[in-house]
DNA sequence: GCATTCTAGTTTGCCATACAAACCTGTCGT
DNA sequence: ACGACAGGTTTGTATGGCAAACTAGAATGC
């Protein structure tokens, strides 16, 4: 297999996801967004953008922080280091790749 | 929507798949390949490999034309136009992206 | 003050699909 | 003739992405 291929096949699938890949970027452009910050930006559903948060921070790749904003509940969304690391990763990966 | 995450969002599928994204990258560096080669070189399993070949082929992205070398069946695979043009776009939306 | 609606998410259900194991068809060696 | 092998394909399963349905609490209408 030659280098190429190795870095293709070695990209992180959970950072590889659209979806998520979307995320992390803005997560690491940002430091901290919120639930409905991402939720426009991204142009995801809920649903789809609950999910995908929840498989990034069983990767341990971001913090998921639940607090409020006055009486209204919010949840803020932060790269861990851990995640940082595979953001460069993947970054290296692709430009090693193409 | 900023223009990095469209890009990202934008990403097609069908390639984006990192076992797609080895053999679109092989067929597009070498015009024609056989399905051995592709075998040996992307380290997957025939199974897996014939299964990504079918989703390219209906995708139209690779022409798969089976011929015989001697007596040996032989599987040869050919981007299309359209899987060339499929695979820049592809190279675009990630620049775009990075 | 009770019901309705709105906000901010989570859970559920379903469908697509990635992957490997099992299978198939024909050839070669003995 | 028969077992092993080459070259793929089909099948089965488990994961995972997606949207619809659900939940909990706050604001609003009546």
């Amino acid at each position: 297999m030659n280098q190429q291929l190795r870095a293709i096949s070695e990209l992180d699938r959970v950072i590889h996801e659209p979806g998520r890949l979307m995320i992390v970027a803005l997560l690491s452009a940002f430091k901290e967004c919120d639930f409905l910050y991402l939720l426009h930006e991204t142009e995801m559903n809920k649903g789809n953008l609950s999910s995908h948060l929840a498989r990034l921070e069983e990767a341990a790749y971001v913090e998921i922080q639940k607090t409020y904003r006055g009486k209204v509940p919010q949840t803020v969304l932060r790269l861990t280091s851990a995640g940082r690391k595979a953001f460069d990763g993947y970054r290296k990966g692709l430009k090693a790749a193409f």
